[in-house]
DNA sequence: TTGAAAGCGCTAACAA
DNA sequence: TTGTTAGCGCTTTCAA
């Protein structure tokens, strides 16, 4: 679950077993009860089909011995492991974490156990959970707005395991959550306009990612509608974390002021809060001088001094989602490709950190 | 791994067996080989008793075939799991997700996964944890100020498996991290008197945890050192989230203002900036009119405006220390009983949101 | 309705 | 240095 990272523990050599004495065997029931281990099994798995009588004489045994059956044989015997993997950049994004409460919401209601793969937006750790999903660690994978990586023919694509892909378009037959960044980009254009703004600025996710091309598509034919080019829009890269927020923050101060823009579109709300805090010491304030939007609609966008204004991303909804294909897909369901792809709307937040330009 | 949950999967009827087309078994890495399995196994686990020739046409053939050996074997036929579990309360709160990293990578480093049990604040939600463990499903528990549950018999404590607990004192053998919240608590009480504050307000955490104890213990004593009693701090139940920490601010808000304290401290971060966000639109700016303080330390707490002035855990160490203890257990390590409970320091961090009392 | 037995894939003791 | 074999704990035919 988790890791948090679920990784495929290395080869290890010996070592002196651990503890584990309390574990009871089925065998030891069986003998309780004075069944065979068969009987054991079909009581907990099939109880109608045992007699009455034998039943409760197994079910007293697995309560007095308080048997649980081991999860390693049952994997390997069933050749599944009831897990689903869950691959996230991170968890210091409160965006992912939200996302994970409808994945593990829906996951635990058709009984099946989440596994967390933590990059810690490292990319490169994704080797280790190709690895955890080729030794059979997983029945399936959610990978959460990351590039599918891996040599070709040992990626997770290639694995045999069923795939959800959320907020990146697959070339695969996985099957995939999205969400229209592109429509909520041009909302934040619209509305930015709207306030009489003319001159923007733009806070870009990193280079080659799906949703950030998305929402700038759409931000900038927005504002391509209404005259304005894309050379005209101050841009600075981004990568979605805080960090990137407070240096084009810095970069926005170093300069000239005449230059500035009246309004930026941040692609996150953590670069949007970054921008808003570190302007606010230089004496920026917002929206007086500057009107700033995020993207995402994390909780904390609710608590920023102004308010932000923000898009919000139905992230639990998207999780459920997720955790929804990959249940019927991973019981054996073939999802027709019209419907293995699936668009879920943003909204536009309109709070006080966006205003009309200063004159 | 983690759920985020880390949950043992209810046990499933019959149903169609998912793909996995793609696992290679052992057997045809040998075969290809011309070698037995074990000699595979031996490549593998000790390369060096193997003949080098030998190994190479092996490698050749793992290579060749994308060979992952099968985790619910090899788990089974070694008894261990390669996998710690870490039990946290939620991922929403940013102090889990920080303490998480420092898990992970100790863990890692010592070729252990991490499995996730996220109880999304249920704490019932325990109940399938221990489950999971009973069934094996990993050979060591870290658990994050949570108490340990379960019916006498059957609870984290009694699985035999090495446990190790975050922030919360057990009368168990468990190995203890700890943090000296006391002093922490102390040093707000004495940062605020030293500011000239005599009329105290404090949120606390939810009732009968360790840590809002020892807070408490060390601002209270700290207090009544300078003869300010308990009885005289305006004091609000919360339970370390966001929505307690504003409704606080509600509830001060419905006080006669004569009534009021000129510092509140808050013993969570989330909750003294859900009180601050909420009295600023009532017109009650921190510090001018009330100074606050947080405890934790979170990112967040740079950002809010004012800064919070809070009391800093060293999260990732925290982390890193749990883990380590674990890897020792986990290894067959009998901790003497006075190294098994480590404590860490806190440190007063002083920003922008104390300042003396309004006049 | 129940039991005997095979076997999931792997590793380790033992034998050669 | 390598192979044979047993067995980890469970479920599921198949037979009784």
């Amino acid at each position: 679950m988790s890791s948090s990272s679920a990784e495929i523990p290395a080869r290890r050599r010996q070592r002196s077993r651990p503890s584990r004495a309390t574990a009871i065997r089925i065998t030891e029931v069986a003998a309780m009860a004075g069944v065979s281990t068969a009987t054991v099994s079909r009581t907990l798995a099939a109880p109608d089909t045992v007699k009455a009588e034998t039943r409760d004489r197994v079910l007293a045994a697995v309560r007095a011995t308080g048997y649980t059956p081991n999860l390693a044989a049952r994997s390997l015997r069933a050749q599944r492991s009831g897990l689903a993997l869950v691959i996230v950049p991170n968890l210091i994004t409160p965006f992912f974490a939200d996302l994970l409460l409808g994945v593990d919401q829906a996951l635990s209601e058709h009984g099946y156990g989440l596994l967390i793969g933590n990059l810690h937006d490292r990319p490169e750790k994704q080797e280790r959970l190709i690895d955890l999903v080729f030794a059979g660690g997983a029945d399936g994978i959610i990978i959460l707005d990351g590039r599918i990586l891996g040599r070709p023919g040992r990626s997770l694509a290639d694995s045999g395991v069923p795939l959800v892909a959320v907020s990146v378009p697959t070339t695969t037959d996985a099957a995939q959550v999205l969400v229209r960044e592109r429509e909520g980009g041009a909302a934040v254009a619209e509305h930015l306009l709207g306030l009489g703004h003319r001159r923007f600025g733009y806070v870009t996710g990193p280079p080659h990612s799906h949703i950030e091309h998305e929402r700038w598509a759409g931000f900038s034919g927005a504002l391509a509608r209404s005259g304005i080019g894309p050379e005209a829009v101050w841009r600075r890269v981004g990568n979605f974390h805080l960090e990137t927020g407070i240096e084009a923050a810095h970069a926005l101060l170093a300069t000239p002021r005449g230059a500035w823009p009246t309004a930026i579109f941040a692609v996150s709300d953590m670069m949007a809060i970054g921008l808003i805090t570190t302007l606010r010491p230089a004496g920026v304030l917002v929206p007086r001088d500057l009107s700033v939007v995020g993207f995402d609609g994390i909780a904390f966008a609710d608590l920023t001094e102004p308010v932000l204004t923000t898009v919000r991303q139905p992230r639990e909804e998207m999780g459920r989602a997720a955790a929804g294909f990959l249940m019927r897909l991973a019981a054996g369901e073939t999802i027709p490709a019209s419907e293995r792809v699936l668009r879920l709307d943003c909204s536009l937040r309109i709070a006080a950190s966006t205003a009309a330009p200063p004159i």
